[in-house]
DNA sequence: ATAGGGTTAG
């Protein structure tokens, strides 16, 4: 096009620019934008806000401001896409006060008012920073204004619900939307479908289907890899691939989502050589498979210790120009971990670094936890000093890691003073994180401490759950406290809560031994549950606590 | 011709 003479006008340029910004190849959109600035072809408000949206989505807002500079040199106004186009990309960086400020500009400005897709924006993002309260007091104030909220913003609002298991309140917001004329689609339904699928109410996924349908909107390919996903999850691979089936007799070809939902399937119930045989077939469909489906499969061979097929993988995705990311990455360093390959878990950490992949929270707490689980707590502690340096959110499953790691190497008196002072870094300990410390102060025959510490989460609004109670029942008996045992079974069973397999072993030994009541033992079990001692044995390593 | 909503991996 840049060779024909005469030049196609600008419009024709920006046709293809769209085009291959939708396929999400921005840094071919900014190349191309740039070899026509070079060739003399001028540029107009659409190309600039494309080029503005290439750049927020490559993470450089820094360059989608400075593009606002040459509107004014081109003698051009920035647009309401413009605007909506930045506020997108600050949202999207988790960049709030910028995406509020220009949203303030475009209100006081007056010559370009915020519209339907504006306040769209701004919804999304509440949902996105977890605020559904603010997001739908942004749809009561729409409601005022002369900007009514449209299908997007409700579809927007019952997403994040769904998504929070709020689907009830979802379910209202759909009467609420019908009652005002607005008709639900095919997204609305795949979002609350993929609520209820969450809930595992199936009954409930049925009844929305059958309504779907009875208003002529019919389930696409992304409802469809819903179900796929949820079956998946659940096991039930044979009925995903009945799903599947279904789909491609309706003529609805499954995409590289719905086959990774069901390679993932079988990955999850080990059955690896079924999970290669959709990724072959997949293979064999041409341009399908990308960079989540090459993860999946490394986590399924990283999940069964298979290392030397996952690392393969690797090198075979990078041979195909796919580029691992950090989840990537990640799979593979737990994947070592996993096997106390220690030494190759930090050479990848290295590498990813290397290539541009930075590791986020969930690396250092793969690694971090890889050290401590294998004996090298001062290296773990170096690398907790290094995150804190690097301002990384420290969430407090980091801090689960170091005080069980601590715990478990005896420096109990050190794992009390993170515990203690993780209000002042304004965290605040989850179930998990007492459950750890009540399991230390039990290794370190704390057990009057532990006790305390039961007493403390329960006044402090931390409830104990199953595993704490298993834990410091555990504990108890472990040092010998079986006085105390039968109580802290009592209470546990008053909470609905019951023994695993490896707690129940060491009951049914005490029971052997006279030294608790019997008559407790069947209220400890789930009904389901059957009371054999080798399905105890077996199960014992799989059902131990310390999981994060 | 440009901007906001639903499906997958750690």
């Amino acid at each position: 096009m840049l060779q024909m003479r005469p030049v196609p006008s600008v419009v024709r340029f920006t046709k293809i620019l769209g085009q291959v910004a939708k396929l999400k190849h921005y840094s071919a959109v900014i190349s191309l934008y740039n070899q026509m600035g070079a060739s003399g072809i001028e540029h107009d408000v659409y190309t600039l806000n494309i080029f503005i949206n290439c750049y927020c989505h490559l993470n450089q807002m820094g360059f989608s401001l400075s593009v606002l500079g040459k509107f004014f040199k081109l003698g051009l106004e920035p647009n309401v896409f413009t605007f909506n186009t930045l506020i997108n990309g600050f949202l999207l960086k988790n960049r709030v006060v910028q995406a509020a400020e220009l949203f303030n500009k475009m209100i006081n400005a007056g010559n370009c008012q915020p519209d339907a897709v504006t306040y769209g924006t701004l919804v999304k993002g509440f949902c996105m920073k977890g605020n559904n309260r603010a997001a739908i007091q942004l749809l009561r104030k729409m409601e005022e204004g002369a900007c009514k909220p449209g299908l997007v913003v409700y579809n927007t609002i019952i997403d994040s619900l769904c998504k929070d298991k709020l689907v009830d309140d979802a379910l209202n917001l759909l009467s609420e939307m019908m009652c005002k004329g607005i008709a639900p689609d095919v997204i609305t339904y795949t979002s609350l479908i993929h609520g209820v699928c969450k809930l595992g109410e199936w009954k409930e996924a049925k009844r929305l289907l059958n309504e779907m349908v009875s208003k002529n909107v019919f389930p696409d390919v992304c409802t469809f890899s819903v179900l796929v996903d949820t079956l998946c999850k659940e096991g039930m691979v044979g009925e995903a691939e009945g799903v599947v089936k279904m789909m491609i007799e309706r003529d609805i070809q499954p995409n590289t989502v719905t086959y990774n939902s069901l390679m993932d399937g079988y990955c999850l119930r080990g059955e690896m050589s079924k999970a290669r045989k959709v990724f072959k077939l997949m293979l064999s469909k041409g341009s399908m498979v990308d960079v989540f489906n090459y993860s999946t499969l490394i986590n399924g061979y990283c999940k069964r210790k298979m290392m030397d097929e996952a690392m393969t993988l690797l090198q075979e995705m990078s041979r195909k120009g796919l580029v691992p990311n950090t989840v990537t990455y990640n799979t593979l360093v737990d994947g070592c971990c996993k096997v106390g390959k220690l030494g190759d878990a930090q050479q990848l950490f290295s590498e990813m670094q290397a290539c541009g992949q930075l590791p986020d929270v969930q690396t250092y707490a793969i690694l971090l936890d890889g050290l401590c689980k294998s004996g090298q707590l001062s290296t773990a502690i170096q690398l907790f000093r290094e995150m804190e340096g690097k301002k990384l959110d420290l969430n407090i499953v980091i801090y689960n890691i170091l005080i069980e790691g601590l715990c478990l190497a005896g420096k109990i008196e050190s794992a009390r003073v993170l515990f203690r002072g993780l209000s002042s870094k304004g965290l605040q300990p989850a179930v998990r994180t007492y459950t750890i410390m009540i399991n230390g102060l039990c290794i370190g025959g704390l057990t009057c401490e532990a006790e305390k510490l039961l007493t403390e989460m329960e006044e402090k609004g931390c409830p104990p759950d199953d595993c704490t109670y298993n834990t410091i029942i555990r504990g108890f008996i472990n040092n010998n406290e079986t006085v105390r045992v039968t109580g802290l079974i009592q209470q546990m069973v008053e909470k609905g809560f019951s023994a695993d397999a490896w707690t129940t072993e060491l009951i049914v030994d005490l029971l052997c031994k006279d030294k608790v009541d019997p008559a407790l033992l069947p209220l400890m079990q789930k009904e389901n549950y059957e009371l054999n001692l080798p399905h105890l044995k077996l199960n014992r390593s799989s059902d131990h606590p310390n999981k994060h």
